[in-house]
DNA sequence: AAGAAGCTTGCTACCGGTAGCAAGCGCTGC
DNA sequence: GCAGCGCTTGCTACCGGTAGCAAGCTTCTT
């Protein structure tokens, strides 16, 4: 296989200058009907399209945006993921996706999105200490960062999330009326947990109802077995009448893990031993397997929210955009 | 903030030229330590990286890897994504992730990943008619095309599969040992399924005990809805007497979805009324409330192979490697 | 008919690197 | 003292586009 044609040999094949070739592929240009014609014939049966990488380079604009996810256990996380690549491929732009682990952290990988150019960094529900962007985000020409799916506390960068306050203030308020009145809260990793504030609003919330939260169990990060672990951990060494009547797990996984674990493990029933809510409302949330209490994150309204600031359409400060509680049958 | 510095803007900040530099960055270049060590001090000052979209211009190498998604429904889609992100980075290779759908189709997509120049092409689990590539894959300088999770009926287009022959051969039997005998498929997406063909072998292990399948309900597309829409109208016209004793699904989220009817629609018990199998082992079909059989693909040695013939260690031909039947309560 | 205005085209310079040639320099050997 | 060698350094040319100036040609105005 031989290379791809460039502007130069179309130029020789239809007897113009290269200049004239962009010409007829530049939007708007000034070139004649006749010219266009000959160039584009000519690019046709060369096979020519104009070489992006090269254009990339003239015009330090890629046309990519780095997105950085470091959790892949939660399934939520493809949903955001295919309304991202989507609308940003609408507006021409093209997703490269950079997975942080312990081999790539934020560090490096925002040294290489540098070096690519990316035009953008979505930093979507990564757990990092904002420390760490600190020293960086000054350093000249860093592409510009914006935060999805939890909070950025680091002034100048804005972050597109789910309400929790609103979200929190919806949950607290539905289980007070349904006269819950010890409730629990389950956590997922440390760092994002704080960013996601859950726990805090939770927290929050039933303060206004003069209740405090006492019992907060931590799973180990965003999976089922976490979620599973840490409820049984508590079931076997918490007697029945100590227990907490409700528990607002971070998100759907751990929930998940939390109902299987009452009932399979424990043989308890939900919600009237104990009733379960999560976060996000996954596909496989609504089964009559799960059939959970949950709520559903604005997908739509966060992706459009990121992808009009990325392209500029949005001014670029941080939003929280409410959801939806969504009542099934686990609380 | 200003732009990034350059070798030139280094060069003249260590008093020498900017190829000199740019040796001071390749790795055994020729060049004295003292220099080395001046360019390098300059260039700390300086935050200076190589610009890898003017490396990649230069060197027609830009270490991106297109990947080709058409189906974000399956939650298997993210450890596929996980690891192969993973294994890249690990190679020096970035992830560009394509969304394939109607507005943005295979054509469309191979034809901005030629412009943008990316090092290779993985078609994973796309669902496309394989005329769709003929034209394509001849024209000059396109990527190698890699295709994952699916086969590849093009010549020269090597594929990356479980290896349906031995998974289907181990179920078959497996069922067959269990005294099934009236066994029914039910299939997704009519184009993605037929190079599964997961169909195909279910069938011809049956025929090899005499038995033929006649039942094959069709999904709409891979997800639990369409699972279970399926089984719902399947279950609606055909009366207990006449039904399957068995059911194979063509992956985990069909099964889920047929599960959650069987059970909670129908009132009927898994396996005894019918017996249910999956493909691909969720997380969550390990969960007590499915508890589904299913058959693991390799996930990682899949992953391996399409990454070593992406970086050329591995000869790119179709392999084909085994998986492993997960024995649990469905079937 | 001459000058002004407008459109089209080609040109130089540049984006920030890479490849490989050739000159400069120090060192060795005779 | 000089040829010969090897290492280091700078150079030209190039990757394939973009930006914007200036020349050439029409067309319009007076």
């Amino acid at each position: 296989m031989s290379k791809r044609a460039t502007a130069r040999e179309v130029a020789a094949a239809a007897g113009v200058s290269k200049w004239t070739v962009i010409r007829a592929f530049t939007p708007g240009a000034s070139i004649t009907e006749e010219s266009r014609r000959r160039v584009l014939a000519a690019a046709e049966a060369l096979n020519y399209t104009p070489n992006l990488l090269a254009r990339s380079l003239a015009t330090n604009f890629t046309h990519q945006v780095a997105v950085f996810v470091d959790d892949f256990a939660n399934p939520q996380k493809l949903p955001f993921l295919e309304a991202l690549t989507a609308r940003l491929q609408a507006e021409g732009r093209v997703v490269m996706l950079i997975n942080i682990n312990t081999q790539f952290d934020h560090v490096r990988a925002l040294l290489n999105a540098d070096q690519r150019q990316v035009d953008a960094v979505i930093l979507f529900g990564t757990a990092f200490r904002d420390e760490t962007l600190r020293d960086r985000k000054l350093s000249k020409g860093m592409p510009p960062l914006f935060v999805l799916a939890r909070d950025s506390q680091i002034e100048g960068i804005p972050a597109v999330v789910c309400d929790a306050e609103v979200a929190l203030r919806d949950i607290v308020s539905h289980l007070a009326g349904k006269g819950y009145r010890r409730p629990g809260f389950m956590a997922g990793a440390q760092v994002l947990s704080t960013a996601l504030q859950r726990k805090h609003y939770f927290a929050h919330f039933w303060g206004r109802h003069g209740i405090s939260v006492n019992t907060e169990l931590s799973a180990h990060d965003y999976s089922w077995k976490a979620g599973a672990r840490a409820l049984h951990s508590y079931l076997a060494t918490t007697p029945p009448a100590e227990r907490i009547d409700v528990l607002m797990c971070e998100n759907d996984i751990l929930a998940m893990g939390a109902l299987d674990v009452l009932r399979s493990d424990f043989g308890l029933r939900v919600p009237e031993d104990m009733a379960v809510l999560g976060f996000d409302n996954l596909e496989l949330s609504a089964t009559p397997a799960y059939s959970l209490t949950t709520y559903e994150q604005p997908l739509h309204s966060m992706v459009d929210a990121v992808v009009a600031m990325v392209t500029g359409e949005l001014e670029a400060k941080t939003v929280a955009i409410a959801g939806q509680l969504i009542l099934r049958a686990t609380a």
